[in-house]
This record gives structure tokens, C-alpha cells and sequence, in this order.
RNA sequence: GCUGCUGUAGCUCAGUGGUAGAGCACUCCCUUGGUAAGGGAGAGGUCGACAGUUCAAUCCUGUCCAGCAGCACCA
């Protein structure tokens, strides 16, 4: 109990820098009431030097204090983290004899997982939902509540939560046990929460069911987990909802249907079947890098796709990733498996006679077809398959080379994303495993390289502490595309260990035998992945010389069909890729076929263009048409189709 | 691989325990039209595969295959 004597003073100091005094203990509601009538109705929690608190925490020491509204930024973990409790009251509610495990706020909603042998359907998800705002309306406030250790596991069990009564067993002795209370039920939560339920509003939506794995580990049981999403307000759900439906336009699965670029069919699952339209966007693609490492000093090579499991138990990769390994039998006892990867056959031919320190650094290039099984539930469009095409280059090099071949690498890795539509780059830096190989002084100067490397690129980078290879440690490279999205591309990785399992070496300077170092490096990863990322990326809609269809002349009446024939051979011949559309259709009929397909140019001709030598240029998107002579448009078109190399991407059709 | 859902015409999707429909696309005819859908006619399906229940299965049941979402995986 305290004595009027006893009434300690607290400093609260507000975030426009004011310093308010308070009796001890005071709570961030009473702050805000303090500070106004209009801030106390709208707070929903409080910041205590940094760390959200729930409005009725009692502050007892001088701190910094926010209040935390609808507004801010920390608003939405808040009400979804909410919502997370308010659906697991009412899944609890309809089906009885559910267990609750974990509910966190997620990006752009939450989620929670039960353990419960029905499985839930779209049904019951209205359901749910439907009983949810029925929650939301009764209000009911958020009381926190600290329990002993023992008695709470013990409520738990009786209860039949046996996995909340395991989430308590392992929090740590040092943590209180909170419990929060809205209405009727309760569920184990470290919290904090707004002031009660009605504050979620009706900003959120239950979105599907899908299983998930208790505490993320295949070994467990299949937990159900309910995925919702939450906003401040309807009006931003509807935004949300809206944005979802956007980007399910850009997806490319859709995409490459809709613009002939590739299919995908059950007798060939993890292949992709490239049509005309789409391996002529592969070709350029591939073409522009090819160009690009040939400037930047490498070798390009092919290796085989069948080699025998020798090489593989060699390297070491039969040992870790035979599983994952397609295998073909030859007439005799031989087992030959399909590359998984292009590096050993690399090393095969930088093995071919003696290699001299003067010939390092080595940038030996494939694009490298490669095959691995991957398990089918991962398979994704042409983002994750089973066959797919490297962008792969393997760096033979010095020790004290690694340093500047890795800001060469960076720099290269970072001028072809600028030229591909890609300028927000991150990086993840991954460092010495817990088990690996090589000693601690390699392991110091390879990280050190890297490091110094990406520090000279001028990339902002995060640690991934312990998730090296390894062989060696890595550099990951992320672009977020247009609309925000983070895909893992580029990789450059350090390797001590596959020269030596393979027994690559170069006479140095000395006379004697060295191990070269091998720096293992791609920019795009995948072409299949890629060409799906650049499709969604744009949308479809690519850069000219990108676009794998670049014009399309259209006649208006047949009339100008000769004319409109010999047009598109000037454009032809100018290495334009031109298609000749003198169906007879009208001109609004085209217009609107050639620009859902997402052609970049439209070149239409009529009676008036044929007599004046003229075409009508049109642009994707573009509502006006500029009307140009022909030579001139054919200049137009080819100095806008020139690729980032200052040329034409050379590009064989063959 | 795991959990759930889905599989009907080239595409998007309706539908039924008694051997199937729409729109778009396609073919043909009419139309020669100036910048996002001109009109008409026609053709097109072993209802994912295989079993089972039933007088009868595209529909019900089971197994398998594939796709989708999520989880797990991703040298």
C-alpha cells in the first residue's frame, strides 16, 4: 500500500520533446486523457521508451511516451494482432474441442494456427468471419492478467490446450506468464493489445485456410492455419483487396498464356515448353548477358548434361543432394546423373592442361541447363522448376584476387539489373557456418573480401549470420520489383573446398603447385525465374527491346496491303521484330487486340499512308498517333529498340 | 513431401445420377471500316486417369496424376 508520503513523481517526456510530471504509477490512457479529451478516445496503446505497452500498463519510472492512435505506425500490428485473438474466440466458439497454438500479426494481416481434425472450409471461414464481427460489436475489453507458471500450464491442460501448455513450458523463467481476457475467453499472449475488440472495426477479411507445420517444422503435426487480412478501416481493406486482384493480372502464369510466351503441361511437369514469343524474349535476354560477361572478360563454355556419378561422389554433391538428383542408367553398370549444377564440369575443363598464375583470374561462363528434383509441392509456374538455365559463371582466381574480381562482380551484377528496370538492390551477407570447411584465417580473408567488396559497390546489405556454404561464405543479391515485391536473383560465393575435393591447381609464380579459389557467381539465377519475375515485373508491357513482338503493322483497308507487306519488310530488315496484321477487321478490332496483347508499336496504315509513303505510328498505351514518313519511322523504331548495349541485342533466330 | 481446395471446349466458367451448355477464341459468309470489340452462320468435349457402387456415373466412393494456396524444401 501506498502512503500519501510514499507517491512517487514519474517524467514523462512526450514525443514534441515536453516533459510532464505524474504520480506514480501512471498509465498511458491517463496521459492521454491529460493531454486532451480527443487523444484519450483515440489512443489504442503506448510506446514506453520504444517498446509497445498496453494503455492501462502502469509507467513507474521516467520515460519517453507516445501515444499510439489509428495513425500511427505501429497501429496495424496492433489490430491485427487483435484480430488474430478475436477469430481464434470465435473458431473456439463455433467448434468447440479446437486447440489454439500461436496467432501473429504478418505482413498485411495475421494468421493463426489450430489443431483440429475437421478440416475447416470456405464455409466455415464466412462462418467465422460472420461470428467475428459479432465479437467485434460486443466490445468487450482486453484485461491482462499474470499467472503462475505452474497453474497456468495446469489451466491449459485441463482445458485440453496441450500446445499453449507447451508454448509456457518453454517461455523462460524470466518471463511473466500474461493472459488476456475479452469477455468470456482468454488465451495465453504476451500481448500488448488495443483497449477492447470493438476497436478492431471491420477492416478485415478471412482470406483462406492452408497448413502449416507446428512450430515450422515438417516433423511436427499439420497444424490448420486461417489467414485473414486486417486494416485500419474498410476503406483501406477495400484497397488492399483491390491491389491483390492487380497484382493476380501481372501474374505470370496468366501472362505467359495470354501472350504466347510459354506453356506448361503433366507429361513434362517442372519443364517449361517455350513458345516463338517467349524464347525470342529468352534469346535477347540471354544475348544481352552473353554480350555483357564478353565485355566483362569471360569465357563462355558448354558442359555436359549426363555425367557419371563418379564426378558427383567426387565433388561431394552425391554425398548431399542425391535425392534431389535425376539419375540415368547406361547399358552397363554405369550411373550418370543429370547436372544439378554447372561447377564441377566446370573445374573438368579449367582442369585441361597446366593452368599458370598468368592465366588467372579464369571467368569461365555457361549458361548452364540444369535439372534437380525438386519436391512438387515447391514447383511454381516457370519461377521454381525441376529444368532450368543458369546464368552461371565460375571465377578461378587467387586468393589475393578474390577482393577486386568481387567488386568487378558487383559492379557488372549491378549495371545489368539498372539496365533490365531493376535499381533497388539489397544485399544479404551470409558468414561462416557453424560446420564448414577450411580454416578460421581462410574463412577471415574470403568474408573480408566479400565485405570489402559489396562496402566498394556502395549496396546497402544486412548479415545472415551462420548461413554461409559451407565452402565458403555468400553474397545474396534481392531486387524488389515494381510493386514491391523482394526476389532473391544474384549470388556470389566464396570456395575454398571444390578446387581442393577436385584438385584444381596453378603453378604460381613460384614454380610450384597452388589452389586456385573459386568464386561461384550468377545475376540472374535462373532464366526461367527471371523471364517470370521481369513478366510480373512489367506486367508485360517491356521495354522495346525487350518486347518480344515489337510491331505489329496494321492495315486499315486491303487496299494497303501491299504497301503495309513492304513496310514491315523495311522493319524486318532494320532487325525489328514485326508482325503483318491485314485481317480483315477494322482498325478498332486491331487497335484493341495488338494492345491487350501488349504490343509496344503500332504501325498502321491506311489508303492515305500507302499514296504518301507514310505510316501512323502508334504507342502502347498512347492514345494519339503520330504520322511519320516511312524512313523515318523505320529510324524512330530502330534508335528506341536499341538495347542497353548501344546496339541492337545481337540476336541469332536460330 | 505435408494439409486443404480444384480438374467440364483453345481460354474463362455454368450445369446434371438418364451419354453436356454460355461468352470469348477458331472456320466460313457478308462487311473495306481511320485508332480499344461491325453482322451472320458453323465446327469443336472419352466432363484429368483408373477402379468401385448403380439398371445407368461427368455427377456418388476410392486410388492415382496434375494444378492452386499455404507449410516444409531451395547446393
Amino acid at each position: 500500500m501506498q502512503t500519501a508520503e510514499q507517491i512517487q513523481k514519474v517524467a514523462v517526456t512526450l514525443p514534441d520533446g515536453s516533459v510532464r510530471d505524474y504520480d506514480a504509477p501512471v498509465t498511458g490512457l491517463q496521459i492521454a486523457e491529460s493531454i486532451g479529451k480527443r487523444l484519450a478516445k483515440d489512443a489504442i496503446a503506448v510506446k514506453v521508451d520504444g517498446d509497445l505497452r498496453d494503455l492501462t500498463t502502469g509507467i513507474t519510472a521516467d520515460a519517453a511516451v507516445e501515444i499510439v492512435t489509428r495513425d500511427h505506425v505501429d497501429a496495424l500490428g496492433l489490430i491485427r494482432h487483435d484480430a488474430a485473438h478475436v477469430m481464434a474466440e470465435a473458431v473456439q466458439s463455433l467448434y468447440p474441442g479446437t486447440q489454439v497454438t500461436i496467432g501473429p500479426a504478418i505482413a498485411n494481416g495475421f494468421y493463426y494456427d489450430f489443431a483440429r481434425d475437421e478440416p475447416f472450409t470456405p464455409d466455415d471461414l464466412e462462418k467465422i468471419e460472420a461470428r467475428m464481427r459479432e465479437i467485434v460489436g460486443r466490445d468487450a475489453r482486453f484485461e491482462r492478467e499474470v499467472w503462475d507458471r505452474d497453474e497456468a500450464i495446469r489451466f491449459f491442460e485441463d482445458r485440453g490446450e496441450k500446445y499453449k501448455a507447451e508454448l509456457i513450458r518453454d517461455l523462460p523463467g524470466t518471463e511473466d506468464i500474461s493472459v488476456y481476457r475479452q469477455g468470456e475467453w482468454l488465451d495465453l499472449c504476451r500481448g500488448p493489445h488495443m483497449p477492447s475488440t470493438g476497436r478492431l472495426g471491420q477492416g478485415f477479411k478471412l482470406m483462406k485456410v492452408a497448413g502449416a507445420y507446428w512450430r515450422g517444422d515438417h516433423r511436427n503435426a499439420m497444424l490448420q492455419r486461417i489467414y485473414g487480412t486486417a486494416w485500419r478501416d474498410e476503406k483501406e481493406l477495400k484497397a488492399h483487396l483491390h491491389q491483390l486482384e492487380e497484382a493476380e493480372k501481372r501474374d505470370h502464369r496468366r501472362l505467359g498464356r495470354e501472350m504466347d510466351l510459354f506453356h506448361l503441361q503433366e507429361e513434362a511437369v517442372g519443364s517449361v515448353f517455350w513458345h516463338d514469343k517467349g524464347y525470342t524474349l529468352w534469346r535477347t535476354l540471354e544475348n544481352y548477358v552473353r554480350s555483357r560477361l564478353q565485355r566483362s572478360g569471360y569465357i563462355e563454355v558448354k558442359t555436359p548434361q549426363l555425367i557419371d556419378r563418379a564426378l558427383w561422389v567426387a565433388s561431394g554433391h552425391w554425398e548431399k543432394f542425391r535425392e534431389a538428383m535425376f539419375t540415368a542408367n547406361a547399358d552397363d553398370e554405369k550411373v550418370l546423373a543429370l547436372k544439378p549444377m554447372n561447377c564441377p564440369a566446370h573445374v573438368q575443363i579449367y582442369k585441361q592442361g597446366i593452368t599458370s598464375y598468368r592465366d588467372l583470374p579464369l571467368r569461365m561462363a555457361e549458361f548452364g541447363s540444369c535439372h534437380r528434383n525438386e519436391p512438387s509441392g515447391s514447383l511454381h509456374g516457370i519461377m521454381r522448376v525441376r529444368a532450368f538455365t543458369q546464368d552461371d559463371a565460375h571465377i578461378f582466381c587467387t586468393p589475393d584476387q578474390i577482393t577486386a574480381e568481387s567488386i568487378a562482380f558487383c559492379d557488372l551484377l549491378l549495371s545489368v539489373y539498372k539496365d533490365l528496370g531493376f535499381t533497388d538492390v539489397s544485399v544479404k551477407f551470409s558468414d561462416r557456418p557453424a560446420t564448414r570447411a577450411g580454416t578460421d584465417d581462410v574463412w577471415d580473408r574470403a568474408e573480408a573480401a566479400l565485405r570489402e567488396a559489396i562496402e566498394a559497390a556502395g549496396l546497402p546489405y544486412t548479415m545472415n549470420p551462420g548461413e554461409g556454404a559451407f565452402y565458403g561464405p555468400k553474397l545474396e543479391f534481392v531486387l524488389r520489383d515494381a510493386i514491391g515485391r523482394d526476389w532473391q536473383c544474384g549470388t556470389l560465393q566464396v570456395d575454398f573446398v571444390l578446387p581442393e575435393r577436385l584438385d584444381a591447381e596453378y603453378v604460381g609464380e613460384d614454380g610450384a603447385r597452388h589452389r586456385p579459389v573459386m568464386l561461384h557467381r550468377a545475376i540472374l539465377g535462373s532464366m526461367e525465374r527471371f523471364i517470370g519475375m521481369l513478366i510480373e515485373h512489367y506486367a508485360g508491357k517491356f521495354p522495346l527491346w525487350l518486347a518480344p513482338l515489337q510491331a505489329v503493322v496494321a492495315t486499315i483497308t486491303n487496299e494497303a496491303d501491299g504497301y503495309a507487306a513492304e513496310v514491315a519488310n523495311e522493319l524486318r530488315r532494320a532487325g525489328i521484330r514485326v508482325e503483318l496484321d491485314t485481317r480483315n477487321e477494322k482498325i478498332n478490332f486491331k487497335v484493341r487486340e495488338h494492345s491487350l496483347a501488349k504490343v509496344p508499336l503500332m504501325v498502321v496504315v491506311g489508303k492515305r499512308e500507302a499514296e504518301e509513303r507514310a505510316v501512323a505510328l502508334r504507342r502502347l498505351g498512347g492514345k494519339d498517333q503520330e504520322v511519320l514518313a516511312l524512313d523515318a519511322a523505320v529510324n524512330t523504331i530502330v534508335a528506341e529498340a536499341r538495347s542497353p548495349l548501344g546496339d541492337l541485342a545481337p540476336e541469332s533466330p536460330f
